[in-house]
DNA sequence: GCTATAAACTGAACATCGTTCATTTATGAA
DNA sequence: TTCATAAATGAACGATGTTCAGTTTATAGC
């Protein structure tokens, strides 16, 4: 085994997606290159081949982040919010996320995942998004106990997520 | 003033859209390209630069000619239906377009209209779209005849088409 | 300490892209 | 026929994603 760089194969990840998201965010999708990503983090582009296979897996992973910040956003709103209010309180967490990150929410909807794994990847999180939504509901709802219609609900609600 | 070629420069426009639109139709957008678009239509490059300022006016073209497209598809399909189901054929003839066209249907949220003109474009379609959910709102609901009223009603209902 | 090995990393090369523009070609007018 | 001008070309530019033969470096075994 031989090592050279200062960094893991992990760390080299975190930086390279770090510095992907910041771009995005600034200056959104059409601003990022692969070549640039690499300069940023002191790297080449060929290194960047070394970890993620493409460009669409390193974006997929972007968005997967973005995935799971709008989760934790959620959670925030959500537990500062009154029982009552709780679901009002998703819904506007749910639109300001958006609004506050309009380059790495679009991104969301740009991408389309065909890998089979990658597509579980996202259906992963659009679950997660799913049944925090659908716990919301059911405390408020406990007529919508059947699990079959609290998810029809839940979904009819949100459609436009999955869009 | 002087000719060269057998076509005006509408009907060149003209080609041109309709070899992007099968292109994008078949393959999606990115399997399209500027040279792509020239060689099916007989011409070099250069003279697509002749017709469209850039290749984003060209894909706003093709959205504008989709958005047509829908609401062409919609009257047929309201026509078709009794009265009663107008709102219903609308909705559902609003889906299987989508459904049937699905690389044009998604060219229409990727590509964002920034120049002033480009977007009023765009915004004279959606607000045709609009009009016509509306008139048949308004024929089903005489009792939201108050004009804005209306207009909400019809906004908060297809929310979706404006993101 | 020395050396062989294998991992880490590089960066030139390739094909393709959108876009530009000097040059060539065809045509209507004189 | 000649000339002016519109129409059309296609080479050139810079940038992109991606590849991979080659170089550098840390370590394991001696």
């Amino acid at each position: 085994m031989a090592r050279r760089s200062d960094h893991t194969r992990e760390q080299l990840r975190e930086m390279a997606l770090s510095q992907a998201e910041a771009v995005i965010a600034r200056d959104g999708l059409d601003a990022l290159s692969m070549r640039k990503i690499a300069k940023a983090i002191g790297y080449t582009v060929g290194t960047l081949y070394l970890i993620f296979p493409n460009q669409d897996a390193l974006l997929l992973a972007v968005n997967l982040r973005t995935a799971d910040a709008l989760h934790g956003h959620l959670l925030d709103r959500i537990a500062a919010a009154e029982p009552a209010d709780e679901l009002r309180a998703a819904a506007m967490g749910y639109i300001d996320f958006a609004v506050a990150n309009p380059h790495r929410w679009r991104l969301i909807f740009e991408l389309r995942a065909d890998e089979p794994e990658q597509a579980a990847q996202v259906q992963r999180r659009v679950d997660q998004l799913f049944a925090l939504i659908e716990s919301l509901l059911a405390a408020r709802r406990p007529a919508l106990d059947s699990t079959a219609l609290r998810h029809h609900a839940t979904r009819a609600s949100l459609s436009g997520v999955s869009r």
